[in-house]
RNA sequence: UCCCCGAUAGCUCAAUUGGUAGAGCGAGCGGCUGUUAACCGCUAGGUUGCUGGUUCGAGUCCAGCUCGGGGAGCCA
């Protein structure tokens, strides 16, 4: 007897008639007075469960079958048939089912097969997996991972892993999760009444990294194709459906590339990923296409043929001038473009993603490149409807002094970026890259309304649960 | 962090000007049916988020707290 996986049965790669083992958990039972119990049974390999036929005949069809509830977990054995039924092509037509787990009290228990809100779904997040949508937001999760390290190997990418716990408190980007084995209730103290952090594990401060930009850097002025795929962290204060503690960001970095090749990168990886999702995926996103957001199908479909819109920062600025609408924050040139204006360009002015290049240097981070015109740097932000900034890169400064005179200008200290600043001293070249917000990227897909619904488990201001 | 809204049965919600808490789904039992968001009947299920206050009387009004949601900022 061979054991497969429902996903293989469903897609007709077991002949009927086959014999076949098949362990998972019950989604619903029906019962039928012709003599026969009908089971869905699910194990996570693909969106469909199994329609299982149990006839009355069977041993333990009294005692056990009549008491299955949802979430029981089953082994059964059985014969692949064609469906007498009108919902599924086959069916496993059951010569024993036997019981691995009960759930005990059925009236309690979390996921009752009926449909939960996703803030509840939150509260049972260990449970929530054994959902619809959750199953399905796994397996998307998956594949567009799956697709990205795929595409950028296929690319001629090395994957580094750039490192989790940083001691440079100079990254820039937010507020920082310090990571110390001090004792909090007994902290040493140096003479100034400060925390001693010469004490501390690493001996000085450390923090969770919030970019692994900077280091990956330094591979790609060697490997010339580099990414870094993991978590990273931001202690800010967010209360957003966009925003987490601990997300997980791609961010490829490429030598002897300036900012038309970083967009033309970004663009190419975007429709490839995606179109692979909708290739892989199909009966997941039919789900999400049916339940979450009508048109997530449609719109990534339009997001791969449609070439990406670019546009000057200035330009911006210019269409929202001109576009008659009252914004609640200013448009100006200098400032950086708010959400509301975001939303309006991707959504009313273009209808389309678009990256908005060359931005007023002041509002960007000191290693992107200063432009000819001095007052701009080479930094792009891909922008889609519905989700807002997706991607944020730029090329890098790779004139040391140039990039001495930004570290200045911004009140950073030149040591701390010492190793950084060798990059410039030795064997320079231009160079670009960007972020990808992984999680935004599953939302965007899936329109899942709220990022905390498209990780497993989500970590938020006063939520560390599980 | 700021603004707005919310917390009532396992879940989703209702409850009139302050007057003894109700429905659907789920669960249990029974009926019916190659069923599939099944359908029909019956039953059980509540210290109304926490603390305090006003009142003869609070789910309802007031204050504080906790947690959740939406919007904004920060950003990916």
């Amino acid at each position: 007897m061979s054991e497969v996986r429902i996903a293989g049965l469903l897609a007709g790669q077991v002949p009927l008639g086959t014999q076949v083992a098949v362990k998972g958990w019950l989604r619903t039972r029906r019962d039928s007075k012709a003599g026969l119990s009908f089971l869905h049974v699910s194990d996570g390999s693909c969106f469909d469960p199994l329609q299982v036929v149990v006839p009355d005949t069977l041993a333990n069809y009294q005692e056990e079958i009549l008491k299955l509830t949802a979430g029981c977990s089953l082994v059964v054995e059985g014969r692949l048939l064609k469906s007498k039924g009108s919902g599924q092509a086959t069916e496993l037509q059951a010569s024993s089912v036997r019981v691995l787990g009960w759930v005990e009290d059925p009236d309690s228990y979390p996921i009752a097969a009926k449909q939960h809100s996703f803030e509840y779904l939150r509260q049972v997040a260990h449970l929530r997996p054994r959902t619809n949508t959750f199953g399905a937001v796994a397996r998307v999760r998956h594949c567009l991972a799956a697709a990205i390290h795929r595409y950028l190997d296929e690319h001629g990418f090395i994957w580094i892993h750039t490192p989790i716990i940083t001691a440079n408190d100079c990254e820039g980007a937010g507020e920082m999760f310090r990571v110390s084995t001090l004792d909090m209730l007994n902290v040493p103290r140096a003479a100034d009444g400060a925390v001693d952090f010469s004490e501390d594990f690493f001996g000085r401060g450390a923090y969770l990294t919030v970019s692994g930009q900077l280091n990956v850097e330094t591979y790609c002025q060697a490997l010339s194709k580099v990414y870094t795929f993991g978590p990273t962290f931001r202690a800010e204060n967010s209360n957003t459906p966009r925003h987490l503690a601990e997300f997980w960001m791609i961010e490829p970095e490429i030598a002897f590339a300036d900012l038309a090749d970083n967009a033309d990168l970004a663009e190419d990886f975007l429709k490839s990923i995606f179109e692979a999702l909708l290739s892989e995926r199909s009966d997941d996103m039919a789900f999400f296409a049916k339940r979450i957001e009508p048109e997530c199908i449609k719109r990534l479909e339009a997001f791969i043929e449609s070439p990406f819109e670019r546009m000057e920062y200035a330009d911006a600025i210019s269409a929202l001038e001109k576009s008659g609408k009252s914004f609640e924050f200013p448009v100006a040139w200098g400032r950086d473009l708010q959400t509301e204006h975001e939303r309006y360009l991707t959504e009313e002015y273009l209808k389309r993603p678009v990256v908005v290049m060359n931005y007023p240097k002041e509002i960007k981070a000191f290693y992107m490149r200063l432009n000819e015109d001095g007052r701009t740097v080479a930094a792009m932000d891909v922008l889609a409807p519905g989700i807002g900034e997706i991607i944020g890169g730029s090329q890098r400064e790779e004139r040391l002094a140039v990039l001495d005179q930004r570290i200045e200008e911004m009140g950073l200290n030149r040591d701390d970026y010492w190793w950084y600043r060798d990059l410039r001293r030795y064997g320079t070249v231009p160079h670009a890259g960007f972020g990808l917000g992984f999680e935004r990227t599953v939302q965007y897909a899936t329109g899942m309304a709220n990022i905390r619904d498209v990780i497993p488990f989500p970590r938020t201001p006063k939520n560390a649960d599980f």
